[in-house]
DNA sequence: AACGCAGTTTGATATTAACGAACTATAAGG
DNA sequence: CCTTATAGTTCGTTAATATCAAACTGCGTT
C-alpha cells in the first residue's frame, strides 16, 4: 500500500518501541493536521495525509463522536472540539503546583522588567503552562500550551540538567538546531553546560533561542529529584543592563528551592 | 467477541451515525478513564474496558507517542499527556471573543456580588471557558474546563433558545434530569421556557441547578444567529436579595449585545 | 530463593479497517 | 434552468491489521 508508505516515512520520528495501532495513529495525525483557527475538510484531510476519503471519514467521524474534533454545520468542514479543551484542563488541574508557583513568582515579574514564565516538558520539548506579565509589559502574545525547544531555553536546560542522561538520547538530536548563533549544538557542549547547572542550580539562556533576549531559569523538583516545573526570567534586549543578575539568581532560588520543599524534595 | 459487546453496550449514547473506527473509539474511551490525578495501569485499563491486556497496550503506547498519555518512569503506570493540554490551548484560541468577552464583563462581576462565567456548547452540553470571581468571593473552585448540562443552566437555556430545534433532539433526553424541584424535565415546559427567552434575550436559572443558586444569563450570537457563547451572573443563596434584577438584566444585554455586534450579528 | 504481579513482546487467526466505486447535495457556470 | 463539478457520505469486498493468548521480563514480596 503506497499510503502506508507515505504515513510511515513522514511520521517515523515520534514512534516509540512497541506496537503502535496504525488507526489510532492515523486519528491523532489527523488531530495534528488542524490549528487554532483552521478549519479543513474530508478531501483537504485526505490529500494532506495521503489516504483515501472514506477512510479518512471514518477516522474524522470517530473524533467527532467523541467532540475531539466538531463540524461546522454551514460549511460541512471540521475545527478542532471542545473535549480537547476539556481534557487540556484536566491535565493543568494536575500541576497542582502551578498555581503556587505563579503566586510565588508574581513579585518578581513586578520587581524586574521581566516576564515569568513557567514550563514543564513533555517528550523532549518545553511546554509553557503559565506566564505573568511584567508590568510594562508591551505586547503581550501567550506562549501558553506552546511547544519550545529544550537545548536552547533557559527553562529547557534547567530541566534538563536534572534528569537522567537517556532522556537526553532518547529525545535530542544532534546537531542540535541552531537558532542564533550563541545556540548550543553538540553533544558535549550540552552536558558541558548541564553540569554547570547543576553546580549552580540557575540555568541561563544568553541568546541562545532569540538575539537580543536573555533567560534565567530553574527547576522545581520533585521528591524523586526529577524536574517538574521550571520557572524562568526573560528579559528583553537592553533591560538587562540595570538588573542585578546576581541578586535575581538568588531571588529566583529562593522561590524555586521553597517550592521543590513543597514537593516532598529535600535537596 | 464479549469484548465487544462490552463496549458496545457501554458506550453506544455517543454514536453519532456513520462508520466508527473501532480501536480509535477504544484508544478514545481509554482516554476518558483518566481523570485530572488518576494514575492507572495497563492492567487496571485492561479491567475497566474489558479488553485484553496486551490490545490496551497497542492503544495506550500509541496514545503515549503522540503525547496524549505519558508514563510515569517510577510506577510504569500512566497519566494524561501534555499534548491534551497543548492542543485544549489551541481550542481555547479559536474563541477569539472570549478575551473580549471577559474584558467587558468584568465591571459587572466588580459592581454585583456575583461571579460571571463564560460558556460555550458541546454535544448538547454547557462547557464554561472562563469565570470572572466575585470581589468578595469566598471560595473559588473553578469550573473552567467542566460540562455542565443545558436544561438546567441559565448559560445552556440562553444557547438552547437560539439553536435549531433538532439540535435539542438529537442531544436532549427527555425526561431530562431533575437536579432540583425547580428543574424543568419535559418538552414542552423547556420549549415554552425558551419561547420566553428568545422574547427577552435573558435566561434566568432559578434554583434549577442547585438550590439557592440563581443565575441571569445571556447569549453572544454569530453572524448566523447561532451562539457562539454565553455569560452568566450567578447569585448564590441570599445575595440575589438586595439586587436589582431588571437594571442586571439591562446591563449584561448590552454586553452581549456589544459582543454579538463585534461577531458580525445584526440583530 | 521462589512466587506473584504488572508491564511488555511475540505470533496466529479472524475481525475490521482500508479502499474503490457509487450516491447525494450543494455550489458554480453555461 | 439545467449541467457540471466538487465535497461529503455510504456500501461492499478484500487483504491488511488489530485482537487475543501465551510466553517473557523485571520488580517487589513472602
Amino acid at each position: 500500500m503506497h499510503q502506508k508508505t507515505i504515513i510511515a516515512s513522514a511520521k517515523e520520528e515520534n514512534r516509540r518501541g512497541g506496537v503502535q495501532i496504525q488507526s489510532v495513529a492515523r486519528a491523532l495525525e489527523i488531530l495534528k493536521c488542524f490549528s487554532a483557527a483552521s478549519e479543513l475538510g474530508i478531501s483537504e484531510l485526505s490529500a494532506e495525509m495521503g489516504l483515501h476519503k472514506s477512510t479518512v471519514f471514518g477516522l474524522v467521524n470517530t473524533l467527532v463522536s467523541y467532540g475531539y474534533l466538531e463540524q461546522i454545520d454551514s460549511t460541512k468542514k471540521y475545527r478542532l472540539g471542545m473535549t480537547l479543551f476539556e481534557m487540556g484542563n484536566l491535565v493543568l488541574s494536575r500541576i497542582d503546583i502551578r498555581n503556587e508557583a505563579k503566586e510565588r513568582c508574581t513579585p518578581l515579574a513586578r520587581k524586574y522588567p521581566a516576564t515569568v514564565h513557567i514550563a514543564t516538558h513533555s517528550m523532549g520539548e518545553v511546554i509553557y503552562v503559565d506566564k505573568i506579565d511584567c508590568n510594562d509589559s508591551l505586547i503581550s502574545s501567550s506562549n501558553v500550551g506552546k511547544r519550545a525547544l529544550m537545548h536552547c531555553t533557559g527553562v529547557g536546560k534547567a530541566m534538563l540538567a536534572y534528569l537522567p542522561e537517556k532522556y537526553l538520547d532518547q529525545y535530542l538530536h544532534f546537531p542540535l538546531k541552531k537558532l542564533t548563533p550563541n545556540t548550543i549544538e553538540t553533544r558535549e557542549r550540552l552536558l558541558e553546560e548541564l553540569d554547570g547547572i547543576r553546580k549552580t542550580g540557575i540555568a541561563m539562556d544568553r541568546e541562545e533561542i532569540e538575539d537580543g533576549l536573555t533567560c534565567i531559569a530553574a527547576p522545581i523538583l520533585q521528591k524523586d529529584g526529577l524536574p517538574e516545573l521550571a520557572i524562568s526570567l526573560s528579559f528583553p534586549y537592553g533591560r538587562i543592563k540595570n538588573v542585578d543578575i546576581q541578586q535575581v539568581k538568588r531571588e529566583l532560588l529562593a522561590c524555586t528551592q521553597e517550592l521543590s520543599a513543597r514537593l516532598g524534595f529535600r535537596g
